[in-house]
DNA sequence: CTAGGTTTGCAC
DNA sequence: TGCAAACCTAGG
C-alpha cells in the first residue's frame, strides 16, 4: 500500500475528512498508526491518524499529495480502534478526531519517571473460595459455555443486591485470562466502588490490573496507557472511559450497574459507554463476551434482552439468604388529612425512634433539589402533566403558566385539581431543604449528618463523612443518591425516602424508571447484616406503579408497566430521542440556529415524521457563563435514526461551510434534556 | 485548527 | 496613507 488516508488532529468540522498522503519507501505505516505530517500552510508538522490505506490515487489528486514526514514513535492505535472510532462518528454525529482522541492518553510522556501509584492493598478480601449459590452456578455455567466457545455473546445479568454478581465477574474473568485473553470491567464511579476493585486485585494481583481513575496525573495516565498497549495488562477496571482501553484480544467486557447514568458522557463526543462496549465486544478482532449487570436494568436494556439481543440471566436470591427488607409506603395525603404538615410522616417518625432505640442507624434519602417545580394535588396526588408527552408540566412563576419540557405545550396554572376538584393544588419542591432542620429538632440526641454535592467537592470529604457513619458515630445520615452507592453499611436498620414524588415528576420520560431504581437501591441498603431492615417511602402518589412495584421489589412487574408507557408514548427503546443544543453569545443567534435546523429537518423528512421534530425551545438554564442556549428535540421512530443522523450530519457540514455563528451539539439519547 | 492573505477601521 | 486588528479561506 502506497497511500494512507489520514485524519488530522484538528478540532474543526471543515477538516473532518481523511486526507491522502504518500507513504515514503521503507516507512512502516499501517491503519491506526499515528503520524506526523505537513498540513496546509503550517510550518510545523501536525499529528494525524491513519484511517485506511490504498494503493492508487485518483488522477486529479496526485499532484497535491505530500508524503508523510514520519510515524510517531510513542503511540499507535489498532485497526479495531479506528473502526470503532469511525462507528462513533456515525453514531454520535461527532468528528473523527473527537472519537479517536477518546482512545489516546490526554497528556504526553511524563517528564520525570513517576513511581506507579500506591494502589490500596486488597489482601483482606477472601479469594472467592466460598460456596456458590445454585443461581450463581447456573449463571456461570451459561456464561462459561459462551467463553469457551470463543465467540461474541451478550448477557444481561439481573441480580438483586447481594446476590453475588461480583463473584460471577471474577470467575468469568479468570476463565478468559486463562485463554490468554483480556478483560475490561466498567464501574459507575471508581471512588464509590472500592470493594469490587479490592476483590479483583485480591484474586488477580496488582501486577496485571490497571485501575484507571480521575486522580491520575497526565504522566501516570500515559504510563498506564502504555502498559496496556504493550500487553502488560490483563484487566482494566475503570469508569466509562475505560471502555477505550487499548487492549488487544479482549475476551470479556463487564459493565456493572449498567443502568447508571454515568455511562453516558456529557462531554463531546456524547457517547454511551454501554453502546461502545457492545461495539468493541462484537468486533471481529475481539469476539468478546459482554456482561451487563444490574439489580435494576434499564428498561431499554431489558427490552433488548426480551428481543433476544441479550441473554437474560437472573439471580433473585441474596447471598446467605439475607431476607429482603420490609417496605412500607407512607401516604402523605393521609398525613395531611390528619393535620400533619411536617416533612416527616407519623410512620417514618415512629420507625426512626424504634430504630435508634435499638442502636441501629438510619439513612434518609433526599432528592437533589428539584430544578423544576411541578404542580400536584395534595388531596389526591394528581400531577398536572402534558397530554401528548406524559411528562409533568413545569411551573414558570413569570407567566403563571405550566409548560412541557419536550414539546412546549402550555397551559394555565389550574385553580382546582382537574382530577378531584380540590383547591389544594400547589407547586412542589420547597420543603425538602427543611428536612435536616426538622430531623435535628425531632431527634436532638441523635448525631445527624447531611451529605450533598457541595460537601463532597472537597476531596476526601465524602470518604471521611461516610467513614463516620460506618463507625457508628453518625446515627442519622441524610443524603442524595450518592449515599445509596458507597459502602456496605452493616448497621442500617431503616431507610427512609423523604419524597418519592420529586423523582417521579422530574420532566424526563425516564423519571419512573429512576424513581424505581432509587427506591430499590435505597432499600438494598437496609438490613445488609443478618437482620431484616425496613424501608419507609413517603409519597402523595402511593398508587403510582413505580412506587408500588418498588415497594414489592418486583422488577418484572415494574418493567411490564413501564414498557407499556414507553410504547404508548413512543419513548426509547421504541424510539431514539435526539437533542441538538445551539449555543451563541447572542440569544437571537442561538435561536436562529435552532430554527434553521428545525426548518431544514422538517423539509428533509417525510410528512409523517415532521411532528417528531419538536419546536425549538430556550434551554432550561438558558444562560450559562454568558452563552445562550436553545434546544431542539427530535424523536426518531424505530429504523429512522440513521436517516435523521444523516440529515444532522449534512446540516453540520452546511454550518461549517457557511461558518455559522452558532455552535450546534448533537446528543443521541441524552441523559437529561435540561 | 492554523497560517497566511485580504479587507476593514481608524489615527495621523 | 499606514498599520494593526478583524475577517476569510484552504488544507491531501
Amino acid at each position: 500500500m502506497n497511500y494512507a488516508n489520514i485524519i488530522v488532529d484538528n478540532r474543526s468540522d471543515s477538516t473532518d475528512t481523511p486526507f491522502t498522503y504518500r507513504i515514503p519507501e521503507g516507512q512502516r505505516v499501517s491503519v491506526g498508526s499515528r503520524v506526523h505530517i505537513p498540513f496546509a500552510r503550517s510550518r510545523n508538522l501536525r499529528t494525524g491518524y491513519v484511517l485506511s490505506l490504498q494503493d492508487e490515487v485518483e488522477e486529479g489528486l496526485a499532484a497535491r499529495i505530500r508524503p508523510i514526514d514520519h510515524p510517531d514513535e510513542e503511540i499507535s492505535l489498532t485497526e479495531e480502534i479506528m473502526r470503532t472510532a469511525a462507528w462513533m462518528r456515525e453514531r454520535y454525529v461527532c468528528r473523527y478526531i473527537d472519537a479517536i482522541r477518546c482512545f489516546v492518553p490526554a497528556g504526553h510522556r511524563p517528564v520525570r519517571k513517576i513511581q506507579p501509584d500506591p494502589a490500596e492493598d486488597g489482601a483482606d478480601e477472601p479469594v472467592g473460595a466460598d460456596q456458590l449459590t445454585e443461581e450463581q452456578e447456573s449463571v456461570l455455567s451459561q456464561i462459561g459455555k459462551a467463553v469457551s466457545g470463543g465467540g461474541h455473546a451478550r448477557f444481561l445479568l439481573r441480580g438483586v443486591t447481594g446476590s453475588g454478581k461480583t463473584e460471577v465477574y471474577i470467575r468469568t474473568a479468570r476463565q478468559v485470562i486463562r485463554q490468554g485473553r483480556t478483560v475490561i470491567v466498567l464501574v459507575p464511579e471508581i471512588s464509590l466502588t472500592p470493594q469490587i476493585i479490592r476483590r479483583f486485585t485480591a484474586v488477580f494481583g496488582q501486577e496485571r490490573i490497571a485501575v484507571t481513575h480521575s486522580r491520575l496525573t497526565q504522566g501516570q495516565r500515559y504510563e498506564q496507557w502504555k502498559r496496556i498497549r504493550d500487553g502488560k495488562i490483563d484487566i482494566v477496571i475503570g469508569a466509562r472511559s475505560a471502555v477505550f482501553a487499548p487492549l488487544e484480544n479482549i475476551g470479556l467486557i463487564v459493565i456493572d450497574e449498567e443502568h447508571e447514568a454515568t455511562y453516558k458522557s456529557d462531554a463531546t463526543p456524547k457517547y454511551d459507554a454501554v453502546e461502545v462496549a457492545i461495539k468493541r465486544a462484537a468486533d471481529p478482532d475481539h469476539q468478546a463476551v459482554l456482561i451487563l449487570g444490574s439489580a435494576t436494568p434499564s428498561v431499554a436494556s431489558y427490552r433488548r434482552g426480551q428481543e433476544g439481543i441479550y441473554r437474560i440471566l437472573t439471580m433473585e436470591k441474596r447471598y446467605n439468604e439475607t431476607p429482603l427488607p420490609r417496605v412500607e409506603i407512607a401516604d402523605m395525603r393521609e398525613e395531611l388529612r390528619r393535620g400533619n404538615r411536617s416533612v416527616l410522616s407519623g410512620r417514618l417518625d415512629q420507625e426512626m425512634r424504634r430504630c435508634l432505640e435499638e442502636g441501629k442507624q438510619v439513612m434518609l434519602f433526599l432528592n437533589r433539589r428539584g430544578y423544576s417545580t411541578f404542580v400536584s394535588c395534595r388531596e389526591c396526588g394528581h400531577v398536572v402533566s402534558c397530554p401528548t408527552c406524559g411528562l409533568s408540566l413545569t411551573y414558570h412563576s413569570s407567566g403563571r403558566k405550566l409548560s412541557c419540557h419536550y414539546c412546549g405545550h402550555e397551559e394555565e396554572l389550574p385553580r382546582q385539581c382537574p382530577e378531584c376538584g380540590s383547591s389544594y393544588i400547589r407547586y412542589f419542591g420547597s420543603g425538602t431543604e427543611k428536612v435536616e432542620e426538622t430531623i435535628r429538632q425531632c431527634f436532638p440526641e441523635a448525631e445527624t449528618d447531611r451529605i450533598d454535592l457541595d460537601s463532597i467537592r472537597k476531596k476526601g470529604e465524602l470518604k471521611k463523612r461516610l467513614a463516620a457513619f460506618e463507625k457508628g458515630k453518625t446515627r442519622i445520615l441524610i443524603g442524595t443518591q450518592i449515599i445509596a452507592k458507597g459502602l456496605d453499611f452493616r448497621n442500617v436498620g431503616l431507610v427512609g425516602i423523604i419524597s418519592a414524588d420529586v423523582s417521579l415528576s422530574i420532566p424526563d420520560y425516564r423519571s419512573p424508571e429512576r424513581a424505581f431504581q432509587l427506591i430499590t437501591q435505597a432499600a438494598g441498603r437496609a438490613g445488609r447484616g443478618s437482620e431484616v431492615g425496613s424501608v419507609v417511602i413517603q409519597t402523595y402518589q402511593p398508587d403510582h406503579y413505580a412506587v408500588a412495584f418498588a415497594a414489592k421489589q418486583d422488577y418484572e412487574g415494574f418493567y411490564r408497566e413501564e414498557v407499556r408507557f414507553r410504547e404508548a408514548m413512543r419513548y426509547p427503546p421504541f424510539s431514539d430521542m435526539i437533542q441538538v443544543l445551539f449555543t451563541a453569545d447572542d440569544p437571537q443567534i442561538a435561536r436562529q440556529g435552532a430554527t434553521r435546523w428545525y426548518d431544514s429537518l422538517r423539509q428533509a423528512l417525510p410528512p409523517e415524521d415532521r411532528r417528531n421534530v419538536f419546536s425549538p425551545q430556550e434551554a432550561y438554564m438558558s444562560r450559562i457563563r454568558d452563552t445562550y442556549r436553545y434546544s431542539l428535540v427530535i424523536r426518531c421512530d424505530r429504523g429512522k435514526r440513521r436517516t435523521v443522523t444523516g440529515i444532522l450530519r449534512t446540516l453540520k457540514e452546511e454550518d461549517a461551510a457557511r461558518r455559522a455563528p452558532w455552535v450546534a451539539v448533537v446528543d443521541i439519547n441524552p441523559y437529561s434534556f435540561a
